[in-house]
RNA sequence: GCGGCUAUAGUUCAGCGGCAGAACGCCUGACUGUGGCUCAGGAUGUCGUGGGUUCGAUCCCCACUAGCCGCCCCA
């Protein structure tokens, strides 16, 4: 029988690895509580449609990187439907927002999610078919300030302490506006005629973008091209005033909080329904996948999936790569790779104490503590081997413990052995 | 989807056209109620899968699968 492997692209997260999982969870949870978003948890596919109409029909990602399947009805009335396992977020939050009239409260929506997703691409480093990530989305109709710019840059500023607070240094955030959905056509259309003439001299690489994508020329690293891309319009150029002092907002209110930021005009989102604000959080050391995070404003996606006017602006984050990063720079804060030790190790001497010493360590427990439990049918020296792994004390339970209530303990960075009476066990431990 | 590199013990890796190796880990003992350190001994394995060449293949060739790195694209 062939040997059963987690399929390509797929991983599986072991201890005490998911320890870090966890605490990068717990920061999240934590610091997006303290700007009072609320966490939203939607289905991990949906009609396929829903990413055709959002992401974009000629996007990569819907062209060719989803997993797509055929729901086959079960019987005669029923219609088979085509599903989806999610490659994003964020469709589906704005289709939820939609679904539940979420508009009709008036106020802002303020979102996040902590989500696996999935793509059909080529695995390599940080980047997997089943990957994580967190994300967070702000919507509402224009009433509730949905479009203001100060929303930005209250996004991008609980990012920037979101990174310090989980200890990660050195990211850059690098920021751009691609104008609103009418200056981005008539944008793409002037580069489109600019591209004409000259992408024969281009890489083909670019040739090919400069068909099905311009924008994306402009975030080619083939310097062989930077002359002819150097001379190409800018959007900035193309910005109407709405979108110019939207941007110049966003701008300010960072500099107003001291959050570092670049602008850079060739920053472009692969999504179709980015308007204005763009950004991208970057860090070295991801080697190609230098990008941590991404995210931008996208005032027309509620509308082109048939709901009302819901201007909005998010991110979403790579978790796998979070992670990576924070491995790689050995944070303090964080958990460290090696396992957790327990509070201690409960070592019945004999199986005529296994019974009592689940009752002991059960009592210990209750009282808050980590313990690992042995078996009688250890040697004592074994017990203390495997102890000496996995806890930082040893309490062992032999029949002179069992008959007089006082349990002889190890402490195993200090080598010293106590007699300590079974009702003040816990207290002792809580300090060695 | 494309290109390069890789796949050998639980782990990290060496190796060779003719008996399968090291380190760490694991097990046993020195020490029948005492770990770490030390010492002595021991067990590891479809050499990724399938085919081909050969008297003989873990080694050479091909295909496949998976991983890593890069491209496309993207978080």
């Amino acid at each position: 029988m062939t040997l059963l492997k987690a399929v390509r692209g797929t991983r599986d997260l072991l201890p005490p690895e998911t320890e870090l999982w966890n605490h990068v969870e717990a920061v999240t949870r934590r610091v997006f509580a303290r700007y009072n978003f609320g966490e939203i948890r939607t289905p991990i596919f949906e009609d396929t449609s829903l990413f055709a109409r959002s992401v974009g029909e000629e996007t990569d990602i819907v062209s060719k990187e989803m997993y797509t399947w055929e729901d086959r009805a079960r019987a005669q009335s029923e219609k088979s439907q085509s599903l989806t396992l999610r490659p994003e977020n964020t469709a589906g939050v704005v289709r939820a927002y939609i679904e539940h009239n979420l508009g009709e409260t008036g106020l802002l929506q303020k979102l996040y999610y902590i989500g696996p997703q999935f793509r059909r691409e080529r695995p390599q480093k940080g980047r997997y078919r089943q990957f994580w990530q967190i994300g967070a989305e702000v919507i509402g109709p224009p009433s509730a300030g949905s479009e203001s710019p100060l929303r930005d840059a209250e996004v991008l500023e609980m990012l920037s302490s979101f990174l310090d607070e989980l200890g990660i240094t050195g990211w850059n955030l690098v920021l751009n506006s691609v104008g609103s959905s009418t200056d981005r056509p008539k944008y793409v259309a002037a580069l489109r005629q600019a591209l004409a003439p000259v992408k024969d001299r281009m890489s083909p690489d670019n040739q090919r973008r400069a068909e099905t994508n311009p924008l994306r020329v402009l975030d080619s690293k083939d310097p062989a091209d930077e002359a002819i891309i150097a001379t190409l319009p800018k959007i900035a150029d193309y910005l109407d005033e709405a979108s110019k002092a939207h941007f110049a907002a966003v701008c300010a209110a960072l500099d107003a909080c001291g959050v570092k930021y670049e602008v850079n005009p060739r920053l472009v989102r692969g999504l179709d329904y980015y308007t204005r604000t763009t950004f991208e959080f970057t860090h070295g050391g991801l080697g190609a996948q230098n990008a941590l995070l991404g995210g931008g404003r996208y005032d027309g996606l509620s509308e082109m999936l048939g709901g009302p006017k819901a201007p909005g602006i998010g991110f979403a984050m790579g978790l796998d790569r979070l992670i990576l990063t924070l491995q790689s720079a050995q944070i303090e804060s964080a958990p460290s790779a090696s396992a957790i030790l327990a509070d201690a190790f409960v070592a019945p001497l004999g199986e005529q104490l296994n019974a009592p010493a689940l009752k002991l360590a059960r009592d210990l427990r209750r009282q808050g503590l980590r313990i690992e439990l042995g078996d009688g049918g250890f040697r004592i020296k074994k017990s203390f081997e495997i102890a000496n792994k996995l806890a930082r004390n040893i309490i062992l339970l032999g029949e002179d413990e069992h008959a007089s209530g006082i349990l002889t303990v190890k402490n195993f960075a200090t080598g010293e052995q106590t007699k300590i009476p079974r009702d003040q066990l816990a207290s002792a431990l809580q300090t060695r």
